[in-house]
DNA sequence: AAATAAATGCAACAATGTTGCGATTATTGT
DNA sequence: ACAATAATCGCAACATTGTTGCATTTATTT
Protein backbone atom coordinates (compact mmCIF):
# COMPACT_ATOMS: atom_id res chain seq x y z
CA UNK A 1 0.00 0.00 0.00
CA UNK A 2 2.47 2.60 1.12
CA UNK A 3 4.99 0.92 -1.16
CA UNK A 4 2.82 1.91 -4.06
CA UNK A 5 3.05 5.51 -2.96
CA UNK A 6 6.77 5.21 -2.40
CA UNK A 7 7.20 4.21 -5.98
CA UNK A 8 5.04 7.06 -7.26
CA UNK A 9 6.80 9.49 -4.97
CA UNK A 10 10.21 8.49 -6.22
CA UNK A 11 9.09 8.91 -9.83
CA UNK A 12 7.68 12.33 -9.16
CA UNK A 13 10.88 13.45 -7.48
CA UNK A 14 13.15 12.13 -10.22
CA UNK A 15 11.04 13.74 -12.88
CA UNK A 16 11.82 17.04 -11.27
CA UNK A 17 15.54 16.54 -11.31
CA UNK A 18 15.92 16.20 -7.59
CA UNK A 19 17.80 13.61 -5.59
CA UNK A 20 15.62 10.73 -4.56
CA UNK A 21 16.53 10.62 -0.90
CA UNK A 22 14.79 8.45 1.63
CA UNK A 23 13.50 11.53 3.40
CA UNK A 24 11.87 13.15 0.41
CA UNK A 25 10.37 9.91 -0.83
CA UNK A 26 9.01 9.07 2.60
CA UNK A 27 7.47 12.48 3.06
CA UNK A 28 5.89 12.61 -0.36
CA UNK A 29 4.55 9.06 0.01
CA UNK A 30 2.92 10.03 3.27
CA UNK A 31 1.34 13.08 1.69
CA UNK A 32 0.15 11.03 -1.28
CA UNK A 33 -1.45 8.49 1.04
CA UNK A 34 -3.17 11.13 3.10
CA UNK A 35 -6.62 12.48 2.37
CA UNK A 36 -6.18 15.62 4.41
CA UNK A 37 -3.63 18.37 4.60
CA UNK A 38 -1.36 17.65 7.53
CA UNK A 39 1.19 19.53 9.58
CA UNK A 40 4.92 19.18 9.93
CA UNK A 41 4.33 17.47 13.24
CA UNK A 42 1.87 14.98 11.81
CA UNK A 43 4.25 14.07 9.02
CA UNK A 44 6.95 13.43 11.59
CA UNK A 45 4.66 11.12 13.51
CA UNK A 46 3.84 9.11 10.41
CA UNK A 47 7.48 8.56 9.49
CA UNK A 48 8.70 5.12 10.58
CA UNK A 49 10.89 5.22 13.68
CA UNK A 50 13.75 3.92 11.55
CA UNK A 51 13.92 7.03 9.42
CA UNK A 52 13.09 10.01 11.54
CA UNK A 53 14.38 13.20 10.01
CA UNK A 54 15.76 16.30 11.56
CA UNK A 55 13.17 19.03 11.84
CA UNK A 56 15.19 21.27 9.58
CA UNK A 57 15.52 18.59 6.94
CA UNK A 58 11.80 18.04 7.01
CA UNK A 59 11.15 21.75 6.54
CA UNK A 60 13.62 21.93 3.70
CA UNK A 61 12.22 18.87 1.97
CA UNK A 62 8.73 20.33 2.21
CA UNK A 63 9.97 23.62 0.86
CA UNK A 64 11.53 21.81 -2.09
CA UNK A 65 8.39 19.82 -2.80
CA UNK A 66 6.30 22.99 -2.77
CA UNK A 67 8.78 24.67 -5.09
CA UNK A 68 8.57 21.78 -7.52
CA UNK A 69 4.82 21.95 -7.31
CA UNK A 70 4.45 18.40 -6.06
CA UNK A 71 2.63 19.46 -2.92
CA UNK A 72 0.94 22.61 -1.69
CA UNK A 73 0.86 24.51 1.54
CA UNK A 74 -2.29 25.54 3.39
CA UNK A 75 -2.36 28.54 5.68
CA UNK A 76 -4.34 28.06 8.84
CA UNK A 77 -5.30 30.09 11.88
CA UNK A 78 -3.12 28.14 14.28
CA UNK A 79 0.15 29.38 12.82
CA UNK A 80 1.04 25.96 11.47
CA UNK A 81 1.23 25.18 7.80
CA UNK A 82 -0.38 22.07 6.48
CA UNK A 83 0.74 20.20 3.41
CA UNK A 84 -1.08 18.13 0.84
CA UNK A 85 0.03 16.34 -2.32
CA UNK A 86 -1.00 17.93 -5.59
CA UNK A 87 -3.27 15.79 -7.66
CA UNK A 88 -4.52 16.43 -11.14
CA UNK A 89 -8.07 16.77 -9.92
CA UNK A 90 -7.11 19.72 -7.84
CA UNK A 91 -7.13 22.84 -9.87
CA UNK A 92 -4.29 25.07 -8.89
CA UNK A 93 -6.74 27.15 -6.95
CA UNK A 94 -9.09 25.41 -4.60
CA UNK A 95 -10.65 25.99 -1.23
CA UNK A 96 -9.97 24.22 2.04
CA UNK A 97 -12.18 23.17 4.89
CA UNK A 98 -10.99 23.26 8.46
CA UNK A 99 -12.89 21.57 11.26
CA UNK A 100 -13.00 23.80 14.32
CA UNK A 101 -13.43 20.71 16.45
CA UNK A 102 -10.56 18.44 15.50
CA UNK A 103 -8.47 20.83 13.36
CA UNK A 104 -8.61 18.46 10.41
CA UNK A 105 -8.08 20.18 7.08
CA UNK A 106 -9.38 18.81 3.79
CA UNK A 107 -9.33 20.17 0.25
CA UNK A 108 -12.55 21.20 -1.43
CA UNK A 109 -12.23 20.73 -5.11
CA UNK A 110 -14.12 23.65 -6.46
CA UNK A 111 -13.49 27.31 -5.95
CA UNK A 112 -16.76 28.90 -7.04
CA UNK A 113 -15.44 32.40 -6.98
CA UNK A 114 -14.47 34.38 -10.00
CA UNK A 115 -10.89 35.45 -10.29
CA UNK A 116 -12.17 38.89 -11.30
CA UNK A 117 -12.51 40.05 -7.79
CA UNK A 118 -13.70 43.61 -7.22
CA UNK A 119 -10.43 45.08 -5.99
CA UNK A 120 -9.70 48.78 -5.44
CA UNK A 121 -8.47 50.65 -8.51
CA UNK A 122 -4.85 49.98 -9.34
CA UNK A 123 -4.71 46.70 -7.47
CA UNK A 124 -3.70 43.52 -9.22
CA UNK A 125 -5.18 40.12 -8.50
CA UNK A 126 -2.90 37.13 -7.97
CA UNK A 127 -4.67 34.38 -6.09
CA UNK A 128 -7.37 33.52 -3.64
CA UNK A 129 -6.97 31.72 -0.37
CA UNK A 130 -10.25 30.47 0.97
CA UNK A 131 -10.89 28.43 4.07
CA UNK A 132 -14.32 27.33 5.11
CA UNK A 133 -14.62 26.61 8.80
CA UNK A 134 -17.13 24.36 10.43
CA UNK A 135 -17.55 20.92 11.93
CA UNK A 136 -16.67 17.71 10.16
CA UNK A 137 -18.95 14.67 10.18
CA UNK A 138 -17.19 13.22 13.21
CA UNK A 139 -17.36 16.39 15.27
CA UNK A 140 -20.95 17.33 14.42
CA UNK B 1 -7.05 63.88 15.07
CA UNK B 2 -5.93 60.95 17.17
CA UNK B 3 -7.61 62.65 20.11
CA UNK B 4 -10.88 62.18 18.30
CA UNK B 5 -10.23 58.48 18.10
CA UNK B 6 -9.15 58.35 21.71
CA UNK B 7 -12.50 59.71 22.71
CA UNK B 8 -14.38 57.24 20.55
CA UNK B 9 -12.21 54.40 21.78
CA UNK B 10 -12.86 55.22 25.40
CA UNK B 11 -16.60 55.32 24.78
CA UNK B 12 -16.54 51.98 23.02
CA UNK B 13 -14.63 50.39 25.86
CA UNK B 14 -16.86 51.78 28.60
CA UNK B 15 -19.96 50.70 26.78
CA UNK B 16 -18.69 47.18 27.05
CA UNK B 17 -18.17 47.34 30.77
CA UNK B 18 -14.42 47.27 30.62
CA UNK B 19 -11.89 49.43 32.38
CA UNK B 20 -10.81 52.37 30.33
CA UNK B 21 -7.08 51.97 30.73
CA UNK B 22 -4.53 53.99 28.81
CA UNK B 23 -3.36 50.85 27.05
CA UNK B 24 -6.71 49.73 25.74
CA UNK B 25 -7.72 53.20 24.69
CA UNK B 26 -4.43 53.78 22.92
CA UNK B 27 -4.60 50.50 21.07
CA UNK B 28 -8.18 50.89 19.99
CA UNK B 29 -7.56 54.49 18.90
CA UNK B 30 -4.68 53.31 16.74
CA UNK B 31 -6.81 50.62 15.17
CA UNK B 32 -9.65 53.08 14.58
CA UNK B 33 -7.27 55.50 12.87
CA UNK B 34 -5.79 52.80 10.66
CA UNK B 35 -7.17 51.88 7.27
CA UNK B 36 -5.48 48.50 7.16
CA UNK B 37 -5.30 45.52 9.45
CA UNK B 38 -2.02 45.73 11.34
CA UNK B 39 0.11 43.40 13.42
CA UNK B 40 0.98 43.37 17.06
CA UNK B 41 4.36 44.75 16.15
CA UNK B 42 2.96 47.60 14.13
CA UNK B 43 0.63 48.57 16.94
CA UNK B 44 3.59 48.66 19.30
CA UNK B 45 5.46 50.96 16.94
CA UNK B 46 2.56 53.37 16.74
CA UNK B 47 2.18 53.65 20.49
CA UNK B 48 3.85 56.83 21.82
CA UNK B 49 7.17 56.20 23.54
CA UNK B 50 5.61 57.44 26.75
CA UNK B 51 3.16 54.57 26.99
CA UNK B 52 4.77 51.48 25.65
CA UNK B 53 3.04 48.36 26.88
CA UNK B 54 4.39 44.99 27.78
CA UNK B 55 3.99 42.52 24.94
CA UNK B 56 1.76 40.34 27.09
CA UNK B 57 -0.46 43.25 28.01
CA UNK B 58 -0.83 44.14 24.38
CA UNK B 59 -1.83 40.59 23.51
CA UNK B 60 -4.31 40.49 26.34
CA UNK B 61 -5.82 43.84 25.43
CA UNK B 62 -6.24 42.70 21.84
CA UNK B 63 -7.80 39.47 23.01
CA UNK B 64 -10.27 41.45 25.09
CA UNK B 65 -11.13 43.78 22.25
CA UNK B 66 -11.76 40.83 19.94
CA UNK B 67 -13.93 39.20 22.59
CA UNK B 68 -16.00 42.35 22.95
CA UNK B 69 -16.31 42.51 19.20
CA UNK B 70 -14.70 45.92 18.94
CA UNK B 71 -11.98 44.68 16.62
CA UNK B 72 -11.36 41.56 14.55
CA UNK B 73 -8.41 39.34 13.85
CA UNK B 74 -7.15 38.42 10.39
CA UNK B 75 -5.25 35.21 9.75
CA UNK B 76 -2.36 35.56 7.35
CA UNK B 77 0.26 33.36 5.77
CA UNK B 78 3.14 34.83 7.75
CA UNK B 79 1.94 33.41 11.06
CA UNK B 80 1.17 36.86 12.45
CA UNK B 81 -2.32 37.99 13.25
CA UNK B 82 -3.46 41.36 12.09
CA UNK B 83 -6.11 43.43 13.80
CA UNK B 84 -8.62 45.92 12.53
CA UNK B 85 -11.35 47.95 14.21
CA UNK B 86 -14.89 46.81 13.55
CA UNK B 87 -16.99 49.35 11.78
CA UNK B 88 -20.68 49.20 11.06
CA UNK B 89 -20.02 48.98 7.34
CA UNK B 90 -18.18 45.72 7.78
CA UNK B 91 -20.52 42.82 7.86
CA UNK B 92 -19.41 40.21 10.33
CA UNK B 93 -18.06 38.20 7.44
CA UNK B 94 -15.90 39.92 4.90
CA UNK B 95 -12.87 39.19 2.78
CA UNK B 96 -9.35 40.57 3.12
CA UNK B 97 -6.75 41.58 0.60
CA UNK B 98 -3.07 41.02 1.23
CA UNK B 99 -0.39 42.61 -0.90
CA UNK B 100 2.34 40.11 -1.67
CA UNK B 101 4.74 42.99 -2.16
CA UNK B 102 4.45 45.04 1.02
CA UNK B 103 2.38 42.66 3.19
CA UNK B 104 -0.28 45.32 3.70
CA UNK B 105 -3.69 43.90 4.56
CA UNK B 106 -6.95 45.71 3.91
CA UNK B 107 -10.56 44.71 4.36
CA UNK B 108 -12.78 44.15 1.36
CA UNK B 109 -16.32 44.94 2.28
CA UNK B 110 -18.24 42.34 0.39
CA UNK B 111 -18.09 38.60 0.63
CA UNK B 112 -19.86 37.46 -2.54
CA UNK B 113 -19.98 33.82 -1.58
CA UNK B 114 -23.05 32.07 -0.33
CA UNK B 115 -22.93 30.62 3.12
CA UNK B 116 -24.43 27.46 1.66
CA UNK B 117 -21.13 26.01 0.67
CA UNK B 118 -21.11 22.58 -0.96
CA UNK B 119 -19.56 20.66 1.91
CA UNK B 120 -19.29 16.87 2.18
CA UNK B 121 -22.33 15.16 3.67
CA UNK B 122 -22.57 15.49 7.42
CA UNK B 123 -20.37 18.55 7.61
CA UNK B 124 -21.63 21.74 9.18
CA UNK B 125 -20.76 25.19 7.93
CA UNK B 126 -19.64 27.86 10.39
CA UNK B 127 -17.75 30.62 8.64
CA UNK B 128 -15.62 31.56 5.70
CA UNK B 129 -12.16 33.03 5.78
CA UNK B 130 -11.14 34.48 2.48
CA UNK B 131 -7.96 36.28 1.56
CA UNK B 132 -7.30 37.64 -1.89
CA UNK B 133 -3.63 38.03 -2.67
CA UNK B 134 -2.12 40.34 -5.20
CA UNK B 135 -0.33 43.63 -5.54
CA UNK B 136 -1.58 46.91 -4.13
CA UNK B 137 -1.53 50.13 -6.12
CA UNK B 138 1.87 51.10 -4.74
CA UNK B 139 3.51 47.78 -5.47
CA UNK B 140 2.09 47.29 -8.95
C1' DA C 1 -9.90 57.54 51.16
C1' DA C 2 -10.34 52.59 51.39
C1' DA C 3 -11.72 48.30 49.34
C1' DT C 4 -11.80 45.40 45.49
C1' DA C 5 -11.73 43.37 41.20
C1' DA C 6 -9.54 44.14 36.96
C1' DA C 7 -5.55 44.98 34.45
C1' DT C 8 -0.52 45.07 34.19
C1' DG C 9 4.44 43.62 34.02
C1' DC C 10 7.91 40.35 34.61
C1' DA C 11 9.97 35.92 33.99
C1' DA C 12 9.71 31.79 32.02
C1' DC C 13 8.04 28.82 28.61
C1' DA C 14 6.06 26.80 24.11
C1' DA C 15 5.49 26.17 19.19
C1' DT C 16 6.87 26.96 14.68
C1' DG C 17 10.13 28.08 11.61
C1' DT C 18 15.04 29.73 9.85
C1' DT C 19 20.29 30.21 9.19
C1' DG C 20 25.11 28.83 8.97
C1' DC C 21 28.16 25.37 8.44
C1' DG C 22 30.62 21.14 8.55
C1' DA C 23 29.52 16.11 7.62
C1' DT C 24 27.25 12.80 4.70
C1' DT C 25 25.31 10.83 0.52
C1' DA C 26 23.13 10.30 -4.22
C1' DT C 27 24.50 10.73 -8.63
C1' DT C 28 27.67 11.06 -12.53
C1' DG C 29 31.58 9.93 -15.25
C1' DT C 30 35.37 6.77 -15.72
C1' DA D 1 33.10 -0.72 -8.84
C1' DC D 2 35.29 3.78 -7.58
C1' DA D 3 36.30 8.55 -7.18
C1' DA D 4 34.69 13.20 -7.74
C1' DT D 5 31.23 16.47 -6.91
C1' DA D 6 27.35 18.89 -5.88
C1' DA D 7 23.18 18.22 -3.39
C1' DT D 8 21.28 17.08 0.89
C1' DC D 9 21.41 16.38 5.80
C1' DG D 10 21.98 17.16 10.84
C1' DC D 11 23.36 19.86 14.53
C1' DA D 12 23.50 24.05 17.16
C1' DA D 13 21.94 28.32 17.66
C1' DC D 14 18.66 31.78 16.85
C1' DA D 15 14.18 34.39 15.54
C1' DT D 16 9.37 35.30 15.85
C1' DT D 17 4.94 34.94 17.66
C1' DG D 18 2.24 33.86 21.21
C1' DT D 19 0.99 31.96 26.18
C1' DT D 20 0.97 31.08 31.44
C1' DG D 21 1.59 31.97 36.37
C1' DC D 22 1.96 35.10 39.77
C1' DA D 23 2.95 39.13 42.36
C1' DT D 24 2.14 44.22 41.78
C1' DT D 25 -0.38 48.15 40.38
C1' DT D 26 -4.53 50.73 39.18
C1' DA D 27 -9.41 52.08 37.75
C1' DT D 28 -13.57 52.03 39.69
C1' DT D 29 -16.88 51.74 43.37
C1' DT D 30 -18.43 52.72 47.96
Amino acid sequence: MLNQFHHTAEDMIRHNGGRATAGRIGILAILLAEQQAITHREIEQRLPQAQQLDRVTLYRALEWLVEKNLIHKVTSDDRAWRYHANRELHSHQHAHFKCTGCAQVICLDKLPVEANWPLPAGYRFQEIELTVKGLCANCC
